[in-house]
DNA sequence: ACCTAATTTT
């Protein structure tokens, strides 16, 4: 390591806050398809008794609105669940993205607090008076004075002084164009309470709802529930309107549904009865989740209620359905809309066309394309974004092309969704050049790029190993003065963490945190994956939480006087940094070797343990790099007791990890067998990533007929594609643990075959690749592991000469050597520890309550 | 007076 890792800090100097809400439970998992997958199995017979702390799941609601709420399914949560289901329920389903509200990061303007109004306050207020009754006159006015005005005390004084002259619709105004600018929390509560101040004199529930409004808008749900709260406190009744102001507000700012609920039915409490208004608010915020059951249920509430549906209930209904991977019930809810006399539109179009194509059916997708054509339904910006993002996203980029002419020829000008599709396309695919040159393109036609292509853009070069390009865009980024989001800073993280600078990134989380940026699963993710790889994981968590004055200054780059002062920000130059750090070190730094001990375990599970307390649900990856960690770990004792310990938050999955390494196959077999169903719901790559951590983590621990059994599962339920047959075994997806075990299995296999007096082809092959599925990109471990196995049996197999990755022998030769009556003694695999049936699995160590983060 | 749906990244 060439020097001490900088202290990575993209906070701004000024103390912004955003206000980024937890996401949706049901995170999806980190895997790479889209393909549907279906929820973990609610409740699951749990191994033990209930455990002391249940993982929290969604608040339930304890009132139920009248009608079809309490049957539906997603409310499944109200009933009492006899043990902890397993946290891997939610987690591995769902598909949205765990970004929110990216449309709210807006540059802003530097502000100096601290001060009382200024005379250019007066100055604009006079302005304001002035202006038309319209919005638009105001608007200008606002705008004029934007620079000039003084943070949140001039607008205070402006929105105050509308208001005492019974201008509220103008003080509302300027309060929303005040919102805009602001993100610092106490800024935020002085202009909320200078405009419910204002409200004393004014018309009321009516502005309270504009207020809540003006929130929902900017994207403070919090504040516009707190409004509504504090409504109640003054006496006033919020009527419909409010109700509505504010499950908009709460849909815009990703409040999970349980909670919109509890609002909803506290107005039907209220006797306010709902309508259309409040069902397609309510549709919207199922639909960000991909809530389809509750969906559906509301949506027949609504027939229920006889209200009205208009084309934005159905389009918002189709939306939650596909979001939830229900394609084929949204086709059929789409077909039955002209009998209602809603005629599907092009955002109907779009809506399903994405959701096939997010579901793998191209053809489907593009179906529908040919019908709306057909219907002569005009194309619109979304539509044709839709389907470039597709084409994109599947690396066709002729097709990709062809749409950006269509577009073209149309007069559709692209905009930067357009552009960050075309960038992820191209760089997901590697084709750096065409990313460089559609940037080029982009900056060319004055298209402003935004949070999501720099997002891209570091991300793409950071993967590619690009780290100069990466740092590039991330100066770029922070000279458009954009605020980073959970996923940028998860994105830098996992670049720290990939690279061995595992105590910047946790800093980092720290520095997130801190910003009021919640961490997601992801994050998590990558720091626990680096614990679990590398010795500098060590004292990164303390060095963290004992703040950041103990991070050092880097002490070698090259690049810390070059951009000392184009970046305002010092602590931004340290990410730059980092990034000139890695891109000299590149692949130069070999990672060392994990030791493994307590104290590793015990960080891994203290990190846990915070996901825990910030409600942050552990989702498939979290799993499998929690395995990958016992992998690395020398000591069975400090391996079986992390997963011990984790029981406590996920009993059936770690129950089923834990109960295996301990060599209770019987016993956990059958729950092992559900977790393998679970599991085969999700998408390929995510799924070969557990196999192959569990048959590791097994393998090294020498339960090795535990981790054939495990791999013996997966073969059957194909998540390898494995090639298995008498000629061929395929092992290239497969991690070595896994390899081996399929190894042993498959030769036991050829073995029954010789035995039956079969005949074996002339020649065998066992493909191990070339390694890169392996863990540890780009080198050949899995080869040298098979190799080294085949060698340790006596197994007549050699190196082809043509292909390094591929062992080969002649039938003849394998048969002979099969025949050996010592032959089968290497072959059969043994657990080093198993225990008879009559062995229990309940107990859970009580020391979990020491730990603290 | 409240609500205008669909598209882009980890």
């Amino acid at each position: 390591m060439a020097s001490t890792p900088p202290h990575c800090s993209i906070t701004p100097s000024k103390p912004y806050q955003t206000h980024q809400h937890p996401p949706n439970p049901h995170l999806k998992s980190q895997g790479h398809s889209h393909r549907q997958n279906r929820h973990w199995t609610a409740q699951k017979v749990s191994l033990t008794k209930p455990l002391p702390s249940p993982p929290p799941r969604n608040a339930a609601k304890t009132g139920t609105s009248q009608t079809s709420l309490s049957q539906n399914p997603a409310f499944s949560s109200l009933c009492p669940l006899p043990a902890p289901k397993s946290e891997l329920a939610a987690v591995f389903s769902g598909r949205r993205s765990t970004r929110f509200v990216s449309k709210m990061h807006l540059g802003r303007p530097k502000t100096t607090v601290g001060c009382r109004h200024t005379s250019i306050a007066e100055e604009a207020l006079q302005h304001a008076i002035q202006s038309g009754k319209d919005d638009v006159g105001l608007d200008n006015v606002l705008l004029s004075f934007e620079s000039k005005l003084c943070g949140s005390d001039d607008y205070t004084f402006l929105l105050r002084e509308l208001g005492n002259r019974g201008e509220w619709r103008k003080a509302i105004r300027c309060f929303e164009f005040a919102l805009r600018r602001e993100r610092r929390k106490t800024e935020l509560g002085k202009l909320a309470s200078a405009m419910i101040s204002t409200l004393g004199y004014g018309n009321t529930v009516y502005t309270y709802s504009a207020i809540i409004s003006a929130y929902g808008r900017s994207g403070y749900c919090e504040e516009a529930i707190g409004v509504l709260e504090s409504m109640k406190g003054s006496g006033l009744k919020p009527n419909l309107v409010t109700y509505n102001a504010v499950i908009d507000a709460c849909g815009k700012g990703g409040v999970k549904f349980n909670r919109v609920v509890e609002i909803f039915d506290e107005m039907l409490r209220n006797g306010v009865q709902p309508d259309r208004i409040t069902y397609n608010s309510l549709l919207a915020v199922c639909s960000r989740g991909g809530l389809w059951e509750a969906a559906q249920n509301l949506f027949s509430e609504m027939v229920d209620r006889e209200i009205d549906q208009d084309i934005y209930t159905y389009n918002t209904l189709l939306d939650a359905i596909c979001k939830g991977g229900q394609m084929d019930l949204a086709y059929q809810i789409m077909s039955k809309m002209p009998s209602k006399n809603i005629f599907p539109n092009v955002v109907t179009y779009s809506t399903m066309i994405d959701g096939y194509a997010k579901a793998d059916r191209l053809e489907d997708a593009l179906n529908l394309f040919n019908e709306m054509k057909f219907l002569a339904i005009g194309l619109d910006r979304v539509l044709y974004n839709t389907l470039l993002s597709i084409y994109a996203k599947l690396g066709r980029f002729e097709e990709a092309l062809k749409v950006c002419r269509e577009m073209e020829s149309s007069g559709i000008v692209r905009d930067v969704v357009s552009y960050n599709a075309l960038l992820g396309g191209y760089g997901k695919q590697g084709k750096y050049d065409e990313v460089k040159k559609m940037y080029e393109d982009m900056k060319a036609e004055r298209v402003s790029p935004n949070l999501l292509t720099y997002s891209t853009l570091i991300d793409v070069y950071s993967k590619g190993s690009m780290y100069s390009e990466a740092m590039e865009a991330f100066r770029e980024f922070k000279k458009a003065g954009l605020k980073a989001d959970v996923v940028l800073y998860s994105e830098l993280i996992n670049a720290l963490c990939k690279n061995g600078l595992l105590e910047s990134a946790v800093s980092l989380l720290d520095e997130m945190t801190k910003e009021g940026i919640r961490p997601n699963v992801v994050t998590y993710n990558s720091i626990i994956d680096a614990f679990g790889r590398s010795p500098a994981a060590e004292y990164a968590l303390d060095a963290a939480s004992e703040g950041n004055e103990l991070q050092m200054e880097s002490s070698a780059s090259i690049l810390e006087d070059a951009f000392e002062n184009e970046v305002g920000d010092k602590e931004d130059n340290q990410i730059i940094k980092m990034f000139g750090q890695i891109a000299i070190e590149k692949e130069g730094h070999a990672k060392k070797e994990n030791l493994g001990n307590r104290q590793e375990t015990l960080r891994i599970l203290r990190v846990f343990q915070k996901m825990h307390e910030l409600n942050i649900k552990p989702n498939v990856v979290t799993f499998s790099a929690i395995l990958n960690a016992c992998s690395r770990c020398n000591s069975f004792e400090d391996a079986s007791m992390l997963l011990e310990e984790l029981r406590l938050f996920d009993n059936q999955v770690y129950g089923v990890a834990h109960g295996l390494l301990m060599g209770y196959r019987e016993n956990v077999w059958v729950e092992a067998q559900s977790l393998f169903d679970e599991v085969k719901q999700m998408d390929s790559s995510t799924a070969s990533a557990f196999y192959n951590a569990l048959t590791d983590m097994l393998w090294h621990f020498g339960q090795k007929r535990g981790a054939q059994m495990v791999v013996l599962e997966g073969k059957c339920r194909n998540v390898w594609e494995t090639v298995w047959s008498n000629s061929c075994l395929d092992l290239h997806l497969m991690s070595s643990g896994a390899a081996q075990a399929m190894v042993h299995a498959w030769l036991l296999n050829i073995r029954s075959v010789v035995f039956e007096g079969q005949e074996l082809p002339k020649l065998l092959s066992i493909l191990t690749g070339w390694g890169k599925h392996s863990k540890v990109v780009g080198d050949s471990t899995l080869r040298r592991a098979v190799g080294a196995l085949l060698a340790s049996m006596g197994a007549p197999f050699e190196v082809a000469k043509c292909n390094l990755g591929r062992f080969t022998s002649t039938g003849s030769v394998v048969a002979a050597w099969l025949k050996d009556s010592r032959t089968l003694k290497v072959l059969v695999l043994h657990d080093d520890r198993s225990f008879p049936d009559t062995e229990k699995l309940g107990k859970v160590s009580p020391n979990l309550q020491t730990l603290s983060l």
